[in-house]
DNA sequence: GATGTTATCGATACCGGTATCGGTAACAAG
DNA sequence: CTTGTTACCGATACCGGTATCGATAACATC
């Protein structure tokens, strides 16, 4: 039982190859009857179009090539949830990859995505290399750069600063009193976001005088375990803290449990800060402080860019996209009841 | 700038179209000068290959499709990796679908990843409507149906049983002296291997003489929060159980936290247990019962079985491969330190 | 009857690669 | 000098669809 062609197929109705499909494909120019031959034909060789001649000989391809770096944390699968929603109904179809956090398979990776001609190209992040640039801005597409602002977009940019959400959070948490703080984070130097946001905390925290008296960073990716285990080491070496700063909610959900067991009151003694506002961030018996990335509506609102830019080539002006996302869970410092 | 073809690099090497595929590809019959010649065009040229020509062309197209039901849950984004890792250096490429546990979704995406003329197809569970079984067995390619092993498969089968493992944790949980046990999960009519660890754990527990004295169940899809909620609407209509089996780990950590807020000792009034084995139910502050399903290595194992079956036709005659999820955090009735 | 018009269909030329086979030049062997 | 042999390269025919243009038949209009 060989995969049958369309070829087959218009034998079977015994019509021409070009008729059986703009049958098929529902265009006018064909009489009822002889769309109805086809059709049955068609179905009762199972017939199944090829995608690959169908987008060589039209030279569209309604595929969307999506390149996130790591599929380890919940954050980026909602992205491409988003992403897959936002594409919902337009006959266009998502084309993950996943680069490890590792420019020189994100560049490969975005080669191999682009051998396969897609309409355009949602790729996390400004900070590609140089050649990577090159090579995207040379597949003439829409270049849709998603997650940060902080840097120039090739073409369009649909995200949020980080730098700009690291500052907000430092002066929510100095606003609620905080002034001892301390920095949980790892994986620094690939997740150039997390480093941003850490930027921008410490920005703010240097115009009030202060600094982080207190840091833990890693090299491994980030974990809850990971976030409880640094926790651990910078109460022990400075017990006094009244704030720790984490690199996202997982690290941070580690450092409330790692509080819980050794009995330090959050946020009584200590307030602990993330950042993403997952859902398990809302749900923890205690409450911690996060900023609201709207994840899965950056996906969408990419997606939906692409569908538009690629629709009619009518030209966006909206070039750039930005959130902000909201700080939740800090209350004044009297609030207590940890 | 438009996109550069093979037969402009040809031109601009002086050579033939043939003769520069045969160079590019680093097939023989090609003079060191010639390859280079063709090489440095392909690259002033700033030349990417279009797939679509040579997977039509060649019949072969290298690419993976797979379908999952959702990305809402670190689970399948997990599975997603362990492919990713699975399939790295094979030159195959992955295509993600999403079925949003929809049957109808999920046929019309097969069929859309069917028209791309995959190498081979891994969709999650067995339990797909025939027609979909139908398309599937029609696309002559290896189908690999991953996660579940409770049904009959179609082609290859990697997984874990799932009614296995909801008997695996009853039988453990009554050695460990529980007998007042109730259940919390969520949208169990879609997510079919929930269910079958549900039907599973009540067949042990039947066995026993013992059935669910309380069972809280809702539509929408698991997370922490609604774990959370079910397991207090739980312990208010039947305060005195002592063990609570969840859909998964996410509606048990929530069940943990809504313990942590009523003040009920875990596990030593109320022992809570999940599936899935997730890192996070690893490193909360109070340890919940939880059976390792192995879903990197599920995903990993898959793609190199389409790996092998697809390089050379070779006959795998391991059809079947099982996991047995390990069962973790229980301990003896007496050890309730909550 | 000649001429449009409309509806329906088919022939042909691509799309951008690869497979296949054959051709040419250079050199060695007889 | 003829004949192999080897290394290298190109012409041609596909792969399975779609775009485009033209052909045909039926029918209405003048």
């Amino acid at each position: 039982m060989r995969k049958s062609t369309l070829e087959e197929v218009a034998a079977a109705a015994g019509v021409s190859k070009m008729t059986a499909s703009r049958a098929l494909r529902g265009t006018s120019d064909v009489s009822k009857e002889t769309r109805e031959k086809v059709l049955q034909a068609a179905e009762r060789l199972n017939y199944v179009g090829n995608r690959l001649a169908l987008s060589l000989s039209s030279q569209r391809t309604n595929l969307v090539a999506v390149v996130v770096p790591s599929m380890s944390n919940i954050v980026f699968p909602e992205v491409l949830a988003g992403i897959s929603a936002g594409l919902e109904g337009s006959g266009m179809q998502a084309v993950f990859g996943i680069s490890d956090y590792d420019a020189a398979k994100e560049r490969e990776i975005i080669r191999d995505m682009l051998s396969w001609q897609p309409s355009a190209i949602i790729v996390t992040g400004l900070d590609q290399p140089e050649d990577t640039v090159r090579m995207l801005k040379n597949a003439t597409i829409p270049i849709i750069q998603i997650m940060d602002l902080d840097g120039e977009p090739v073409d369009f940019n649909v995200g949020l600063s980080h730098g700009k959400a690291g500052e907000d959070m430092a002066r929510a948490l100095i606003a609620a009193g905080r002034r001892r703080f301390g920095y949980v984070g790892s994986a620094l130097e690939l997740d150039l976001r997390a480093g941003k946001r850490k930027a921008g905390f410490e920005r703010v925290l240097g115009k009030s005088g202060l600094a982080f008296m207190q840091s833990q960073i890693d090299d491994a990716f980030s974990s809850v375990a990971l976030g409880k285990q640094l926790t651990r080491a910078a109460l022990a070496a400075m017990p006094d803290l009244d704030c720790l700063y984490y690199s996202n909610d997982d690290m941070a959900t580690g450092g409330l449990f790692a509080c819980m067991e050794l009995g330090v009151a959050v946020p009584g003694k200590i307030l602990i800060a993330g950042f993403n506002g997952l859902d398990l961030a809302n749900a923890l018996p205690v409450r911690i402080a996060t900023s609201r990335s709207p994840r899965h509506l950056i996906g969408e609102v990419a997606a939906k860019l692409a569908r538009d830019v690629v629709a009619d080539g009518k030209t966006i002006d909206r070039k750039r996209i930005a959130f902000t996302p909201e700080i939740i869970g800090i209350g004044p410092f009297e609030n207590s009841t940890g």
